[in-house]
DNA sequence: TGTACATCAGTGAACGCGCGTTCACTGATGTAC
DNA sequence: TGTACATCAGTGAACGCGCGTTCACTGATGTAC
């Protein structure tokens, strides 16, 4: 960061990216403003208006961050690949979760379609990209019951729901301060055990 | 509602709870403020502060009127009560997510933990009435697998996950413009088929 | 039953704040010749 | 290689807005005697 900015600033839409997306990061969704973003990116208040024309097309590209990071959170280790496909559904059940509580601002902001420009194009590719492994888990998991799409969104949902009650405060009703992870474990485990082995 | 209002309102309080209830409802959380609540109950913009020390405290009592209201979704049928187990779970789902798409604004606030007061001890109680019946049946359909609190917890996740995707739009991507009961359906199908069906 | 008075629940004007947006401007860049 | 000029990307002051909150006030209520 040069201590004296040229007049153009060379990248202002990357760096009002950046800055949107460090504000959901430290202060969530309340906590933004596009004066708040161009404070950030050491620019005058009217300057995103060349580049953003609102509010929500900053947010988008923060949410696009979002799914990229989540894609991150439920990619599988390099080092095994033998995984079977249940523990494929609960590493990634963690790995959802953890990322739910790793960055609240964007989880809220990723399903906060009022907030954002669901018509964006990007937005149903990145979802998707995020949630492929998921949904392949789910489908090769999963094999005797349902069609496809249902298979998916059930095992989606259910992950979905805990990171979402668990980072809202509502596992505490049923298990008081146990960890994130604990509750995950047993909340899996009530939806796993019924299942039998997939063949092979 | 008397045209002329006496100097004395009577019961500000409820009022203000009713008002801030109705923006919750017409215009979600983003539309309101202590200001608009005073308006809609025709008093001027100081008079909140004697009932409600700040936001907060006014949002807390339209979230528990959700819970109340959700409870009416999850309420067993009048007629019926020779319902199974499976059966009780099938119809809460359904209600559930009914409930968030006639409520939108509602279930959106009663999970957002950081717009209302947690710590009230109400709130608590009135979600634990509301998802009563949700764990029982969970509990009762679910014998074989897991501790209690993992098998209640994983229904409850998996309902919410539905409601939640299929309120802010995730659900569009696998299943189009597929009506929320079928979507739930599908779900439902592929996460209960895997059950053994319970004893007795 | 009547009177004095404290308390309560509102008024409404004013405050400072941060917001998104506008606007005339200006410095830097890039292109034509 | 040098010059003229159009275009672009920013400035920074100003706008009007709605917000929560404050404050001196006043009308209604309720209690003591």
């Amino acid at each position: 960061m040069p201590p004296r900015r040229a007049y153009h600033h060379g990248d202002l839409r990357t760096a009002l990216i950046a800055a949107a997306d460090a504000i959901v990061r430290e202060q969530g969704l309340e906590g933004f403003s596009l004066r708040e973003a161009a404070r950030r990116a050491g620019v005058s208040p009217g300057a995103p208006a060349h580049h953003f024309g609102s509010v929500k097309g900053l947010l988008t590209e923060v949410a696009l961050l979002g799914y990229d990071e989540l894609a991150r959170y439920l990619a599988p280790p390099l080092e095994d690949t033998t995984e079977s496909a249940e523990g494929t559904v609960r590493r990634m059940a963690h790995g959802y979760v953890r990322f739910a509580l790793d960055h609240p601002g964007h989880f809220r902001l990723m399903f906060r379609s009022d907030a954002v420009d669901r018509d964006d194009p990007r937005y149903g590719d990145v979802s998707a990209r995020a949630l492929n492994g998921l949904a392949a888990a789910a489908c090769a998991f999963d094999k005797a019951s349902g069609q496809t799409e249902g298979r998916i969104f059930g095992t989606w949902a259910a992950i979905h729901g805990m990171a979402h009650l668990i980072l809202e405060g509502k596992a505490q009703y049923l298990f008081g301060t146990a960890s994130a992870d604990a509750v995950v474990d047993l909340a899996l485990a009530a939806l796993l055990a019924r299942l039998p082995s997939p063949p092979d």
